[in-house]
DNA sequence: ATGAAAGCGCTAACAC
DNA sequence: GTGTTAGCGCTTTCAT
C-alpha cells in the first residue's frame, strides 16, 4: 500500500503538501503548478488511495456504518437481497465499510441496540418490520449521537427519516390494472391497512362499489397458506369473483394453487396479482403479475440519506414509487 | 466513546498500563493487583471497547474484509442470504467490518479485482460461481498478499482454500431417498457433473442399472424452464419414470408444473426432489423435498478460515455435509 | 510496578 | 509556496 509518506519522500516534499494537493483542500495556502502536477502524477502512478483508517481516525469517525436487517417479506421474496445490494452499492461508492447484522426476532434486535455504545459506527440503517417496540431503542441511539435511517413500511417516528415504497400505491396499481382488464368483482387479501386503502381507492375512482364479502382479513400474514385459506373461504361462502389482489406473491401463489385444485383457470376465470415481484413470480404455475417495491433503489437512497446525516446534513423521509410487472396471471 | 486515555486520566495512571492490563498482554512487566482491579472495574463501568481503527492502524491492518458475492443458485434460492448471514455472524463476533460487493456478471468481478490494490482489506471472501476466468485474478490478489477464501462448488486452485457443500453427496442423498421410497426408474436433470456422479453412485450401490435415456442434459442451467423442458422430453420420447432427481428447486418445480399439465400426480405417480431447500419448496403445488446446502454454515466457516489466514495461519479446504429435507413431493 | 516515547496514516492550523 | 507540528486511539519497546 502506498501512503502519503511514500509519495512525499519520493518527491522530496512534505507529507502535508501531498495531502493538501490530493484532497484539493488547500486551506489558506497554495502550491506551484509544477509540484501539483508532480504529486498528482505520482498519485496516479502508484495508484494511491488514502487509508480510510487514517482518515477516519483523524476525523473522529468510525469509517463504518451499521446495517440491521430483519429478513422481510418472508423467505424467498428476494427483498432483503435487493435491499442489501442497493445499500452496498452506495456504501462502496463512498468508501464506507459496513457492520452487518441480520436479526430474526425482535429480542435479538433489542439486544443489539443495547450494544450501541460499543458498536463503533458512524450511523445506523435499520430495515425490516416496523414494530412498535423498536421505536424506543432506536430513538435512544439517535439521542446518543448516532444518526439512524429506517427502511420500514411505516415511519417509526417523525425524528427518524424513513425510505419506503408507497404501500397504498402498490395495491392501487394492481387493482386499476385488473379493472382495466375488465374485472368487475375483485377480491382482496387484507394484511396491511394501507394496501386495503389503495385497493378501495382504485375501486372508488372507477365507480365500483366496495363489497366487504370480497375482502379476506389476515392481518400481517403473508404466507402461501393464507392465500389458500382466502380462496377456500370465498368459495365456501359462495362469493363470486373474477380477480384477486393479494398483498404478497406468496399469498397469490397459494390462491392460484387453490383455484387450480377447484379447476378454476387463471387468468381466464380469475386474474391474480401479487406484491414483491419476487422470484416466485416465475416459479408460479402461471407466471404471476406483481408489483415491485424497488428495494434496491430504496437501499441506495437510504444509504445516501444516512451518509448525508453523518455529514451533519438534514434529510427528509422519502417515498419510492412501486412498479407494476404484468405477466400471464392477469 | 470511552478511550484508553479517558480511563487512564480518571485513574491517574498511564495509557500504556491501561492498554496492557485490558489486553492481558503484559509483556515483560507486571501490574499490582490493586491497579489491575481498578482498571478492569473502570473498563466495565464505562463500557469500554477499543476503537478498531486505532488497533488496526497500529497493527498495520485494515479492520475490514472484502466480500464478493455472485448471487448463486438463481434468484429466490435464498442461498446468498443464508451465506451472508453466516459470514456476518462470524465477522461480527470478531469485530471485523466488511466491504460488500455483489457482482452480477463476471466482467464486473474482474473489474473489481483490478482494484485490489486500492481496496483496503485484510482478506477477501469470494462466493458464487466457479468460473475459470476468475482463477487468474484471484491468484493475483493472493500473490499481492491479501489472503483469499472461496465459497464455490468446485475449488478454483489448490492454493485457495474453499468451502462448499459436498455436491455429489446432494444428489446421492436424494437418489437414495427415492430408491428407499420404492422408485425403480429415477430420471435425472444433469447440470453439474458432480451431481450426476452422486446420482449414479446411488444407483450403483443399489444395483439399479443406469439408463442414459433417463438423463436430461442441460449443463449449468438451473431455472424453472429447464425442469419443464426435461419432463417434456421424457414424455415425448416415451421414457417411463417414477422419480425425478432435479439439480435445483427451480427445475423441480418446473417439472412438477409440467407433470401436472399432463395430469401426472406427484408424488403418487412420480416422486420429485430438488436441491437448495429454498423458500420455493413451500410455494410448490406439492411441498418439495429438497437437499439443503447449508450455506449459513458454509459462510460461518469460510469467514473463520479467512480470519485465520489473515492471522497468518494455514487452513485447508473444507466440505460441508448436505441435509435432506423430506416433504410431500416424495 | 509504572510510564515515556514512538509511530501506524492522515489532516489542519499555523509558521516561515 | 512549502514545511512543521500536533494529535486522532492504540500497542510495544525500553526506560526508570
Amino acid at each position: 500500500m502506498t501512503t502519503l509518506k511514500d509519495i512525499a519522500e519520493e518527491l522530496g516534499v512534505s507529507i502535508a503538501l501531498v495531502s493538501k494537493v490530493i484532497s484539493g483542500r488547500m486551506g489558506t495556502t497554495g502550491a506551484s503548478e509544477k509540484t501539483r502536477k508532480a504529486i498528482l502524477a505520482k498519485t496516479r502512478e502508484r495508484n494511491f488511495r488514502p487509508n480510510p483508517l487514517g482518515v477516519a481516525l483523524r476525523a473522529g469517525r468510525r469509517a463504518a456504518i451499521g446495517v440491521f436487517i430483519h429478513p422481510q417479506g418472508g423467505k424467498g421474496s428476494g427483498l432483503t437481497e435487493s435491499l442489501l445490494a442497493g445499500i452496498a452499492e452506495t456504501l462502496n461508492a463512498n468508501d464506507e465499510r459496513l457492520w452487518l447484522t441480520f436479526y430474526k426476532a425482535d429480542q435479538q434486535f433489542l439486544q443489539r441496540c443495547s450494544q450501541t455504545s460499543r458498536m463503533n459506527v458512524d450511523g445506523l440503517l435499520v430495515a425490516g418490520i416496523a414494530h412498535r417496540e423498536l421505536v424506543e431503542p432506536i430513538l435512544k441511539i439517535e439521542r446518543s449521537g448516532v444518526p439512524v435511517v429506517t427502511v420500514v413500511s411505516e415511519p417509526l417516528s417523525p425524528a427518524i427519516p424513513n425510505v419506503y415504497s408507497d404501500v397504498a400505491q402498490q395495491t392501487y396499481l394492481s387493482t386499476c390494472h385488473l379493472i382495466d382488464r375488465g374485472c368487475k368483482r375483485i377480491a382482496h387479501i387484507h394484511s396491511l391497512d394501507e394496501r386495503l386503502k389503495g385497493y378501495r381507492q382504485a375501486l372508488r375512482e372507477h365507480q365500483i362499489e366496495f363489497d366487504p364479502a370480497l375482502v379476506y382479513h389476515d392481518i400481517q400474514h403473508f404466507e402461501v397458506q393464507h392465500g389458500v385459506a382466502a380462496v377456500r373461504q370465498w368459495l365456501e361462502q359462495g362469493v363470486t369473483f373474477d380477480g384477486i389482489v393479494a398483498q404478497s406473491d406468496h399469498q397469490a401463489i397459494g390462491a392460484i394453487h387453490e383455484l387450480s385444485r377447484h379447476s378454476i383457470k387463471v387468468p381466464e376465470a380469475v386474474r391474480v396479482t401479487g406484491v414483491d415481484n419476487s422470484p416466485l413470480c416465475d416459479a408460479s404455475p402461471v407466471p404471476l403479475t406483481s408489483v415491485s417495491q424497488e428495494m434496491a433503489q430504496a437501499g441506495k437512497l437510504a444509504a445516501q440519506m444516512l451518509l448525508q446525516r453523518v455529514k451533519g446534513e438534514t434529510v427528509k423521509s422519502a417515498i419510492i414509487s412501486p412498479t407494476l410487472h404484468v405477466r400471464a396471471s392477469s
